[in-house]
Parts: C-alpha cells; sequence; structure tokens
DNA sequence: AAAAGTGGTTTGTCATGCAAACCTGTCTGC
DNA sequence: GCAGACAGGTTTGCATGACAAACCACTTTT
C-alpha cells in the first residue's frame, strides 16, 4: 500500500478492453463471446486474444457449448477474477481521491 | 457516449504508468524527472519513454536546465493533459458507478 | 586523474494489441 | 445434395509498446 495508487494497478487487469471484459462478465453469472464482441466494439479475433490472457491469469473461465446446433462460447468470471476486479476498483477509487483532494503543499 | 464506459478510454492515458504521470503533473506546476523516477519505481529508460509519449501527445512539455551545475528535466501538465485527465477519471467514474449499480435485470 | 556518482537517452529484446486470413460447421437457394 | 453465404471463433503476421541494459555526458570525490 505503499507508493502511488497506479503502482498497485495489476497491468492483467488494467487494460482498457480486459477491464471491460470483467466489469461486463461480472454483471451474470455467464456472458456469451458474442455479446461481449459486440458491446465491445472488437473483432472476434482481438477479443479472443483477451479472453485467452484472461482465462490464464485465471481470472475467468472459458465454457464451450451448443445453443441448439450452434456453438457458443461463455465467460464466467471466476472468485479470482472478482477479487482482482475490486481490487483494480480500489485502486482508481483512491487514485480519483488523491488527484480530487490535492495535498496541501502544492504550489499552483 | 454510447457503449461501455471502458470504450471511451484514451489508451495513451489509460496506462499505469502514464496514469500516474499526469496524476502527479497535475499536482504541481512542474515535477522533476528524478521524483516520478522515484516514486512510480521506474527505471530511467522506462521512464524516458512515457515521457516521449506523452509529449508527442502534447499532453505535457519537458522543459530542460540547470538546478546549479546539475543538468535537471521537469515535467509540465498542458491544458490538453489536463483535460485527458479529467476525461479518464470521468470514464472511471462511470465505470465504478456501474460496476456498483448493476442493472436489475441480471440473473444471478 | 581515476573512480564513482548524477541524470538521463538510445538500443535491443521480448511481450502486447490488433486485424486479416483462415478454419469448422450451419443454413439457404437452386 | 451441393455451391455459396453465414455464424462463430482461432491462428497467424505485423506493427507497436513496455521494459531494462548499455551507453553518453558531465560532476564530484579521492
Amino acid at each position: 500500500m505503499n507508493g502511488h495508487p497506479t503502482t498497485s494497478l495489476d497491468d492483467v487487469v488494467h487494460q482498457r478492453v480486459r477491464l471491460g471484459i470483467l466489469a461486463i462478465a461480472k454483471e451474470a453469472r455467464r456472458v456469451e463471446f458474442t455479446f461481449l464482441r459486440t458491446t465491445l466494439g472488437l473483432t472476434a479475433g482481438n477479443l479472443s486474444q483477451h479472453v485467452a490472457v484472461l482465462e490464464k491469469a485465471g481470472l475467468i473461465t472459458v465454457e464451450k457449448g451448443y445453443e441448439g446446433r450452434r456453438a457458443r462460447t461463455w465467460i464466467h468470471l471466476t472468485k479470482a477474477g472478482k477479487q482482482a476486479l475490486l481490487d483494480e476498483v480500489a485502486a482508481l477509487k483512491a487514485l480519483i481521491h488523491q488527484l480530487e483532494n490535492p495535498p496541501p503543499d502544492a504550489p499552483q
């Protein structure tokens, strides 16, 4: 908890696209790959890679199956993923707080 | 303002180290290179590169001079830099708000 | 005047982000 | 029933990015 608030940000989580994935995944038990793709405005290739990074980091799990005859991929947030998201939010809040409550030694 | 909050994040600003630089630079009229280096826990080479990115983006200016006989480099936040930081914070707040006030259709 | 320190920049390397190309299977028209 | 369009992703290729090591210029110490 020492140093600047930004030093406690995790590079895996603190990334525009992945932060979006985690945030959306938190809202429901599972999220469709395609929903993420359109909501975040990504190409499938790009999303596929970010999903792989998050899965490798243990922050999400990936479920493959069928909806009728159509192949589907669903994303689930893990416990670790939920915690990582909370940590990120805590760090961001600390940063925002510091920005909005500057220490009184700022010379203009 | 459509899409997910994360889609309005700027990749130049939304980066751990650069966010730290901008946040610190906002606190004072100018900041020493070395202060940034130690506060953010970076190597000089790494910081030098991030400073170059921010300068090229017009978010900071770089002042070189002497303090006594010692070479010094100072960083100043520009108007655009201040605005970019405000935009980032606004987007982060929107994200945090959404995470803490989930829409009521979440099926557990 | 050699050595150690200060203050950074440039270089080299590996990781990352991204879209194009590709692959597997499905539906539709003919 | 099979050619072509479509759905749903994955893999590949490339350009950029992040990082530390090596380096450069100058200063202070011994």
